[in-house]
RNA sequence: GUCCCAUUCGUCUAGUGGCCUAGGACACCGCCCUUUCACGGCGGUAACAGGGGUUCGAACCCCCUAUGGGACGCCA
């Protein structure tokens, strides 16, 4: 048995909690029946992400002690879509389904996709482009072809009766064709979709089972129709519930914090991580609460997973987390877990240079440099008051800073100044004005050091999640207002 | 809009037809311990979404409704 766990990266290397659940329970399932747990970092979109995000993750998976075999070799260290003729080996299999008439080559054009959707959308039907509906003329279609307009590969769908596909855990699901769309396989880039490159990858490494997210459920008929078309034997699907908001959306960054990292930074033991993790959507047979990553390999049962989505308690980590301080941690164990998480030279050693220029005794230490050990800053919405902004704009100026920070593929200071420096021109403010309540998201007071140096030194993760902080006391942004900000962002 | 998946305390869950007057954990409340605060101990409030079946018997099986979520991209 071979299952794998198969992970986007995203430009931020941020790992989402939601890739290590799905790892988590690939990994338990694989080690449940003495087989094999690969990983697959894979990205179809050109360049999203970069060798080192995908370091990145991987190290935030192997710090919450995952561990997983080497996969077979069906494309490079970084998987097929960093080979120097990248995706070549998905068109040639999607050629040959052209050839074999299960796909076909389309030369629609986006805006009259769009035009055939909103069409559909407007006569009540469902949204499913079908093959039929993509066909040009015959001459169009010569003629663009002649003319060598670009054009996508797509999958040939039946457009009646219904397909049946099986779940692990939910049993047989039925789908009706009609629902299924021609699905793009290879985009005019020449790079596979995720469905093709999944199929293919899946079936080259001798992928036997499946486990992956809800939200892929939809997707099944269009990866069972490939095996067939392509004759291969298809892997066992389960699809894993999905970790919700407390408002039971999809866990999401805006209303959560979901990077693994965060957890880190925050001073999150991994231990106490992954057994909450565990316990989403999962129990022991004997129901404790504490369980370690072995114990939980040992003692794994699909079956024992409920499919009502969990909603993430930040709540019941943390008290879950003192559980493993005080239990497991005795004085020396929890010195060395602080070393480990900040009081080492490196860290301080960051700090110092700023510090030093700062203070007359060594006891203003901490009180100038102490949120450099905290996580969110205890401030309130008045401590923003000697900010010269109205509301409205000193939420957008944050908000429009998150987003700006979270394309940013490196996090160094000059990368930095860069955005801030960009921003404020925006803003028409100085960079003084600008970066105002900024100081006082980061550092939670109006004095302490410089703010794009202790950005730099916070890292990514906590940055972002202390700017949230902010706006989240200030009242937060209401959807009217985000609608609004993503708008005037867009035209950044 | 169409389809798919789900639905036990506020939250995570136990429960696979009689052991259920529904058990545990977090949170909350009270009491005890304690020179403070925690920790710890004891106790309390709190749930089978609703309606129909099937059955001697239903949280559990079936159907309908409701609610929530997901999918419908040249994202994954």
């Amino acid at each position: 048995m071979t299952v794998r766990t198969r992970i986007a990266p995203s430009p931020t290397g941020d790992p989402h909690v939601g890739t290590a659940y799905i790892a988590l329970f690939n990994l338990c399932f694989a080690r449940q029946h003495g087989g094999r747990f690969i990983l697959r970092i894979e990205d179809t979109d050109r360049a999203r992400s970069t060798a080192e995000s995908e370091q990145m993750i991987l190290d935030s998976l192997r710090w919450l002690g995952l561990e997983w075999d080497e996969g077979p070799d069906v494309g490079g260290p970084h998987g097929p879509y960093r080979q120097s003729e990248r995706g070549d080996i998905y068109v040639r299999y999607a050629e040959q389904l052209v050839a074999d008439g299960h796909a076909f080559k389309c030369y629609r054009t986006s805006e009259e996709l769009d035009a055939l959707r909103e069409a559909r959308k407007a006569a009540g039907m469902q949204l499913a482009l079908k093959p039929a509906d993509l066909v040009l003329p015959a001459e169009e279609q010569a003629r663009r072809e002649n003319e060598a307009w670009p054009y996508v590969i797509r999958m040939q769908v039946p457009d009646s009766g219904t397909c049946v596909v099986n779940d692990m855990l939910r049993g047989a699901i039925e789908v009706d064709w009609l629902q299924v769309d021609a699905q793009v396989l290879l985009k005019s880039d020449g790079m596979p979709t995720y469905h093709l490159a999944n199929v293919v990858d899946d079936h080259l490494m001798g992928i036997t089972h499946v486990l992956r997210g809800e939200e892929w459920i939809n997707s099944a008929p269009k990866h069972q129709l490939l095996y067939g078309y392509f004759g291969w034997q298809m892997p066992t699907l389960c699809h894993m519930p999905l970790l919700r908001n407390p408002d039971k959306s999809k866990l999401s960054k805006r209303k959560n914090p979901t990077s693994i990292n965060y957890y880190r930074r925050m001073g999150y033991l991994p231990q106490a991580v992954i057994n909450y993790l565990g316990r989403m959507g999962w129990s022991m047979p004997d129901e404790r609460e504490k369980f370690s990553l072995d114990e939980m390999m040992a003692h794994f049962d699909l079956q024992r997973v409920s499919l009502g989505g969990p909603v993430f308690d930040l709540g019941k980590l943390t008290w879950l987390n003192g559980l493993y301080i005080r239990e497991d941690l005795d004085d020396q164990a929890l010195m060395k877990a602080l070393i480990d998480w900040a009081f080492n030279e490196r860290y301080v050693g960051e700090i110092l240079p700023q510090v030093r220029p700062r203070i007359e005794t060594l006891s203003e230490v901490v009180p100038l440099a102490g949120h450099f050990f905290s996580g969110l800053p205890p401030i309130e919405a008045s401590d923003f008051d000697s900010v010269k902004l109205e509301s409205e704009t000193l939420l957008k100026l944050l908000q429009f800073l998150i987003w700006r920070l979270e394309t940013l593929p490196a996090w160094h200071k000059q990368a930095l100044l860069d955005e801030v420096k960009l921003l404020a021109a925006y803003f028409e403010l100085k960079m003084r004005a600008f970066l105002a309540p900024v100081f006082i998201a980061i550092t939670g007071s109006s004095a302490s050091t410089s703010v794009m140096d202790a950005m730099a030194i916070l890292g990514s993760d906590m940055t972002r999640a202390r700017l949230r902080h902010a706006i989240e006391v200030l009242g937060g942004i209401s959807k009217k207002q985000i609608k609004r900000f993503e708008k005037q962002y867009r035209e950044l």
